[in-house]
DNA sequence: CGCAATTAGTTGCAAGTGAAACTAATGTCA
DNA sequence: TGACATTAGTTTCACTTGCAACTAATTGCG
């Protein structure tokens, strides 16, 4: 009874191997959400990521905005550009260190954010209905695992800045 | 002791929002191995995947390519053309359907091949080290069934045709 | 203080991407 | 057979992306 498992072997197959398939699931995922952000509200991923987080968070900076949702500060600037023009959000400078702006959902961002957020949710339990709640607790609890590793397997350079 | 896990709540925290989750995870990893590609055999993601596969598979046409490793058409049209460029591939035309031809790994591209698997299984295996053999599987298991449930979610068209 | 180093954020640029249109070949069906 | 539909693969185009360079502000340190 073998285990299936990615082991040490001199063969590899690439249905297999964890970096492929996560980033295959990965895309599906974006795929399908990203269609509905851009059908239902004209937004792509890094925007609805920002707003994701201002939703949470409340007041926050680009800088931390990128920090939280592990995007690239060009990203994260042009996201909140976007995000600005179309009004759901507003920028306040920081007197304190005037390199900085504080950002925040505007009442329309944040409207939008009340309706993205229960489809969000209804996707997810969508798509892990009927897994076995101790399954995808082991599941997330090796996906952080991974993650955390990655980030350092990734190397000092992630996504975002540093 | 709450479950920490996905659920239907009216509280979204993005960092622990499944689609995300994969999604950084996913980057990490492609970032990791895109850089020993890069760096060692002057080769990125989508190239090594058409390597992969040739080298598991044998002699294939860019359509099985393209099913075999979820990459669109395009993204096969030109990863096939860069390989067979550096002399790691050839085409040969299918005398019996002239519009598809076959692709298989010269001596150089399976000299590659076998320098890649050792690192990648490497890579893996150091990814995953002390994580418990039923954990893995769980996770594994788990894997693929979001994986074929969001081939679904995501429609029809998946990043490869049709 | 004053000057170098650091940091927040933006922009130019070159590369990579997928959708759609296209070419050429094959399949279908009356 | 002949016309229409389908398929393999390429190309064009518009868009996204990340890196590097940049500006402006702040910090650190002599």
């Amino acid at each position: 009874m073998s285990t299936n498992l990615p082991s040490t072997q001199d063969l590899l197959h690439l249905e297999l191997f964890l970096p492929y398939r996560l980033n295959v699931v990965g895309s599906f995922a974006s795929r399908a959400l990203g269609r509905i952000y851009d059908e239902r509200f004209g937004i792509g991923i890094p925007e609805w990521r920002v707003i994701a987080q201002l939703g949470e968070f409340g007041r926050l900076t680009s800088r931390d905005i990128g920090e939280l949702s592990q995007m690239h500060k060009t990203k994260v600037s042009r996201a909140v550009t976007e995000l600005e023009k179309r009004g759901f959000i507003t920028r306040s400078e920081n007197r304190q260190d005037r390199r900085e702006s504080f950002i925040a959902l505007t009442a329309p961002g944040a409207r939008i954010y009340a309706e993205i957020v229960p489809l969000a949710l209804a996707f997810q339990a969508r798509w892990t209905e009927g897994l076995a709640p101790e399954e995808l607790r082991v599941f997330e609890r090796v996906l952080s695992i991974l993650t955390e590793r990655g980030r350092h397997l990734a190397g000092t350079y992630h996504e975002n800045e540093r």
